[in-house]
RNA sequence: GCCCCCUUGGCGAAAUUGGUAUACGCACGGCACUUAAAAUGCCGGGCCGCAAGGCGUGCCGGUUCAAGUCCGGCAGGGGGCACCA
């Protein structure tokens, strides 16, 4: 009787066995074919969850597979060490930002490390350690020599109670992406990263991203947001409010409806506005309502069209006789094209709503085909499609893509003054990076702010900027502002007293080239450029979807100002991009509507129907639906705990079964307990017949039994099988063929005579140990601490974490008999068993034969038989 | 409002990309072993029907010798963007 598997005792053995020989370590230096393995590094919050697990189970498949597999694989690990959470630690316990995260570092590390993964620790890297930091403050400065770093006064989003700045893409739905406060907006001198000067570039790109998610890639695409239009001067025509104007420029993505205008619509922060409002008191008093008017997303939608008119007019450029009202419209955006439009009713709904407000004119000047001029009238509803165009004087009869081109033309080559009255324009949504923060625990950004000499940067042999130790936190706002001395320094440009930037960066800075660190994180510039440009971009990243239009954007920004600065080769960071769905778990709430943690609970099931008591009072517990994992509803679980009872391989194994992996898994005490039993369960079948084995010296038999051959045949299906779901990051099938394969290999040996089989049929001995060494070789990348004692079981005396992935022989993928399926009709009536290399003529006539498909002919003429080869045939009366 | 994705047994899902629908697992039922339990092993199962057979991948229609897979429409669920001209 076989012992059970101890994963316990066990599991820290062999990862004992994996350090005493360094098998993890990366060399730069290895000839092989690379491959760079990466999944997004964690914040150390304090604990891991089940989505580390399963992200980093994943990754850890791949690094292993792709070792077996002969490449040298990078396969680091790091800690995205900065951050708010751990000031609000520091508020809240009277601990120090630093010694906070590192003490979560440490645990964590402990933590992952106990999963067992592959990983190369001497590449560990934390984002706020100054040898992380001072690289960055490096890159910030080049950036800003070559022009991808600014500074400037700008309207900024505020988080009232995280107390800083927050960038566009951390903005959700009008509320702060960390502490979901409303975000208010502010007036601040920010530093900027000119990601829009990169904006072509980052949306073309896309199209070359084939191994991203199309997902990804469409956020992306919609987050930069680039539509192609022109921009269109209207000459003044009245112009007392605004003497000091001559003329207004708008974009429009329409020029085609030019004809259809009957107002100018200008945002209340427009310079025309502003210089018009400071001669008339009511459109001040009417733009500082606009300014009012909350930019959350109920706001907006609740918001009625307003307008001012401010009494200027305009000419319409292709009809001299008509002029153009000049309104300041309260949903006309100044950050948006050039802060003005035309207003074009019968085909833009903000437009029409504006003009019916305001009794403008609305005039169609496209029509749906179809339909006839002299009967279509706009009502309540725009009309934004294509059609022919009418009122539109030359332009009528165009269609909508040839009258934009007319337009076009004519306006480009139509002067207004010395200039075109018109140019095409492609404009873009997305908005330059803001990065500065008004917190302590982030990386200072290393100017020196001098009376006389401005900005001036700190000089590269004065880095790092170090983060001072001493500061406190019993105050609201950014402790670097209140420290004593820290921000006192003398200008490096003349010497006189001058002040240190208080801002730090925005930690996504931090995470937008990590990735190049990993490949030399020792190396004394911030990047080795041999390093960098081998490894990267990385073969394969996986992590979470929410950082689609975050983390991944930033990224392929910082990449490219990077390679404009010299500091790597390539544009995109990552070639293959794949995003993991959550662990997710029911809800349990008392009778009182607390939550209560499943570890609390106790539930039973009977015919079917599920019950939850609590485990010690067993007071009734509300099963409620399933949610994500998350502390404020108490639905987690906590992966040492499963690690201590089951064993870190039972727990991968779990987190990898069942669901695909993009999609959410839930997380349930019967499905680890299952995967539990499948590691006994393997133990015990290599364990077992590893006794009954003869031993492994044999030679390969130069022939085989039908018996040896079918056993054969199963393994080197499932190691094909098994390699292909991998590379295709389908874990979930990879693990259902194991399971066949060890399904396989116990029935063929409970039909076996052992130890008989030895002498009767050598053939088949061998085939089954070939087939263990298989099976314990392809299920090492998911369980790979079971993996080493069964392959030690086998009688080895290495690693199966170093041992090559095993090459599946075609021969035996294809069996020589097959069964086809006859469908009659395309129904299904009978199965023809027959030589798989038999010619179409035989396949034919011995399907006619079948018994059940002469009963389903009933006599009937054959008008035709298609025959798919390997696949079926289908008999056509 | 615009864009995208998903829908297959009691449940998680698979289906060589147009070729035997439901592999594999979970849960369930039966049996064996056991004083008993646990553990383990074996057997079972889409639905209707005694059977022959019929019907079955959210719903309606189409293309095809053949549709879970392709096309058109609809419903339900999820996600992204959103006063972006």
């Amino acid at each position: 009787m076989t012992e059970r598997y101890n994963a316990r005792e066990a599991e820290p053995r062999w990862r004992d066995a994996w350090n005493k020989h360094d098998i993890f370590r990366t060399d730069n230096a290895d000839p092989r074919p690379k491959y760079y393995v990466l999944e997004m590094f964690p914040y150390p919050s304090g604990r891991i969850h089940m989505g580390h697990v399963r992200n980093y189970a994943m990754g850890d498949v791949v690094a292993r597979y792709k070792r077996a597999k002969g490449f040298n694989v990078l396969h680091p690990m790091g800690w995205d060490a900065f951050g708010l959470p751990a000031e609000n630690a520091a508020m809240a316990n009277k601990v120090h930002p630093k010694g906070w995260t590192y003490e979560n570092i440490a645990t964590m590390r402990g933590q992952l490390k106990s999963m067992g993964l592959s990983i190369d620790w001497s590449r560990e890297i934390a984002t706020c350690d100054p040898s992380y930091y001072r690289h960055q403050q490096k890159l910030f400065l080049d950036f800003l020599k070559a022009g991808l770093v600014y500074r400037k006064k700008s309207k900024v989003n505020w988080d009232p109670v995280d107390q800083t700045v927050l960038a566009n893409e951390q903005v959700i739905d009008g509320r702060g992406w960390r502490s979901g406060a409303e975000v208010e907006l502010r007036e601040l001198t920010q530093w900027f990263f000119k990601i829009t000067d990169f904006a072509d570039e980052l949306i073309d790109a896309l199209d070359g991203l084939d191994r991203w998610p199309e997902k990804v890639r469409t956020m992306q695409r919609n987050w930069i947001g680039r539509s192609e239009g022109m921009l269109v001067r209207f000459a003044l025509e009245s112009k007392a409010a605004a003497p000091e104007f001559s003329e207004i420029e708008v974009y429009t993505t329409r020029p085609d409806t030019l004809f259809g205008a009957s107002f100018i619509g200008i945002a209340p922060d427009h310079p025309l506005a502003l210089e018009a409002a400071r001669r008339d008191p009511a459109l001040a008093a009417f733009a500082e309502e606009c300014r009012k008017t909350g930019t959350s997303v109920a706001a907006i939608e609740t918001a009625e069209k307003q307008g001012y008119d401010t009494g200027v007019t305009v000419r319409h450029p292709l009809d001299p006789s008509r002029t153009l009202p000049v309104y300041v419209a309260n949903f006309i955006l100044m950050d948006y094209g050039t802060g003005a439009i035309f207003g074009c009713p019968a085909h833009d709904q903000r437009d029409l709503d504006f003009a019916r407000k305001y009794d403008l004119p609305v005039t169609p000047v496209v029509l749906p085909t179809g339909l006839d001029v002299a009967t279509f009238v706009i009502g309540d509803t725009a009309y934004d499609g294509d059609g022919t165009l009418v009122h539109s004087d030359v332009l009528d009869g165009l269609a909508v893509p040839e009258a934009k081109e007319a337009v076009s033309g004519r306006l480009e080559s139509q002067k207004l003054g010395d200039r075109p009255q018109g140019k095409r324009k492609v404009n873009v949504r997305l908005r330059d990076w803001g990065i500065s923060r008004q917190r302590y625990w982030g990386c200072p950004i290393p100017i020196i702010h001098c009376a006389s000499c401005g900005p001036v940067p700190v000089p590269d042999d004065q880095l790092p900027v170090q983060l001072p130790e001493d500061v406190t936190f019993d105050r609201p706002g950014n402790p670097l502002e209140h420290h004593p001395s820290w921000k006192n320094v003398a200008c490096p440009s003349c010497g006189a007293p001058a002040r240190r930037e208080t801002d730090t960066m925005d930690t996504f800075v931090d995470s937008s080239w990590y990735f190049a660190r990993f490949t030399a994180p020792d190396c004394a510039q911030p990047t080795d450029r041999s390093a960098v440009d081998s490894w990267l971009p990385v073969d394969q990243y996986i992590g979470g979807i929410e950082h689609a239009v975050l983390h991944l954007l930033y990224s392929r920004f910082f990449t490219r100002a990077m390679k404009a600065t010299g500091h790597a080769g390539m544009s995109e960071p990552f070639a293959g991009l794949f995003t993991q769905g959550m662990v997710v778990h029911e809800t349990y709430k008392t009778p009182d509507g607390q939550w209560i943690s499943p570890a609390e609970i106790v539930v039973t099931e009977n015919d079917g129907r599920r019950q939850a008591v609590h485990a010690t009072s067993g007071e009734p517990i509300v099963i409620g639906s399933i949610e994500k994992m998350s502390k404020s509803k108490k639905n987690t679980v906590d992966p040492t705990d499963i690690i201590e009872t089951y064993g870190a391989d039972t727990a991968r194994w779990f987190m990898l079964s069942d669901s695909p992996p993009e999609r959410d898994v839930i997380w349930t005490e019967a499905g680890v307990e299952g995967a539990g039993r499948f590691a006994q369960r393997l133990w015990r079948l290599v364990a077992e017949l590893a006794e009954r084995l003869p031993e492994s010296s044999a030679e390969r038999p130069t022939s085989f039994s039908p018996a040896a051959l079918d056993i054969r045949r199963a393994s080197h299906r499932s190691l094909a099988a098994v390699g292909e779901s991998i590379e295709g990051l389908r874990f979930n099938v990879a693990v259902a063929r194991i399971y066949e394969l060890v399904n396989a290999i116990s029935s063929a040996s409970a039909q076996v005579r052992w130890p008989e089989i030895a002498v009767s049929d050598p053939s088949s001995a061998w085939a089954f140990r070939e087939a263990l060494e298989i099976l314990v070789r392809i299920t090492a990348p998911m369980m790979p601490h079971l993996a080493e004692a069964c392959w030690d079981k086998l009688g080895h005396s290495s690693l199966v974490a170093e041992a090559a992935w095993p090459q599946a022989e075609a021969d035996l993928l294809v069996a020589d008999t097959i069964t086809l399926p006859v469908q009659v009709n395309g129904k299904k009536r009978d199965e023809l068993i027959i030589a798989a290399d038999a010619d179409a003529a035989t396949i034919e006539a011995a399907a006619l034969g079948l018994e059940g498909v002469a009963r389903s002919i009933e006599g009937k003429p054959v008008r035709k038989v298609i025959i798919v080869p390997q696949r079926i045939i289908n008999v056509v009366v």
